[in-house]
DNA sequence: AGTAAGTACCTTGCATAGCAAGATACTGTG
DNA sequence: CACAGTATCTTGCTATGCAAGGTACTTACT
């Protein structure tokens, strides 16, 4: 899997399945690894930054068999910027469809 | 628009664009910003080393009301990565939109 | 002649995000 | 007690895109 394609894809998939339920990071690699590899050395940072501006809380909740997990759960702001994140993506990806099949009327 | 969305899609934009006709640096930002912005700073490099890895040649054609243009021309090479990578940015797309969407089945 | 705009090429330095590899620590099993 | 699984985190590296700048040719206007 070629590693550029997931630059920003990733925050936006974060985003997506964390507007579904709230997630611990470990939680969120098997999510997203059923669809597109993601590691744990590109979850944590990037969980730590979405906290950084405001799109997540966080809060510790104890598990049976390991170390207590740390739950990402969206706010307000991080629920409008999925919102308008996956609005960005499905426009990207159009154009990009267009590009490859020759489509040369910007209006397509 | 999302830099990061971009990173490694204008790669196979310009192999996509290139296998449809040669073309030169400054047409090619044309073409591609039709659909996505790209600028010069971009371009050039990324012609380099599409021509340092062999997946395409170049030959110099003069210009009517300019300096002369530096064309590019797609390799068999070029021509196999092109399809190669199309297929993979398709099942990356299709890949994002599962999850964006929700779907949970790795079948889907 | 001089200057500006459009064409066409190029480079340097910066920002960003993903990853491999490793560190830490808890729990249950052999 | 060691090991595997769970769970968090950090450091150093890599790749790509972009802004900003430079060079140089041609045409049009003053």
């Amino acid at each position: 899997m070629n590693i550029q394609f997931k630059k920003g894809v990733l925050e936006i998939c974060v985003l997506s399945v964390l507007a579904r339920k709230d997630c611990y990071g470990y939680e969120l690699v098997g999510e997203i690894s059923k669809r597109i590899d993601i590691s744990e050395g590109t979850i944590y940072p990037l969980l730590h930054r979405l906290k950084d501006v405001g799109y997540v809380t966080t809060y510790l909740q104890e598990s049976a068999g390991g170390p207590s997990r740390k739950y990402y759960r969206l706010t307000e702001a991080g629920r409008k910027e999925e919102h308008e994140q996956k609005e960005e993506w499905m426009r990207f990806a159009a154009s990009v469809n267009a590009l490859l099949e020759g489509k040369n009327d910007a209006a397509d």
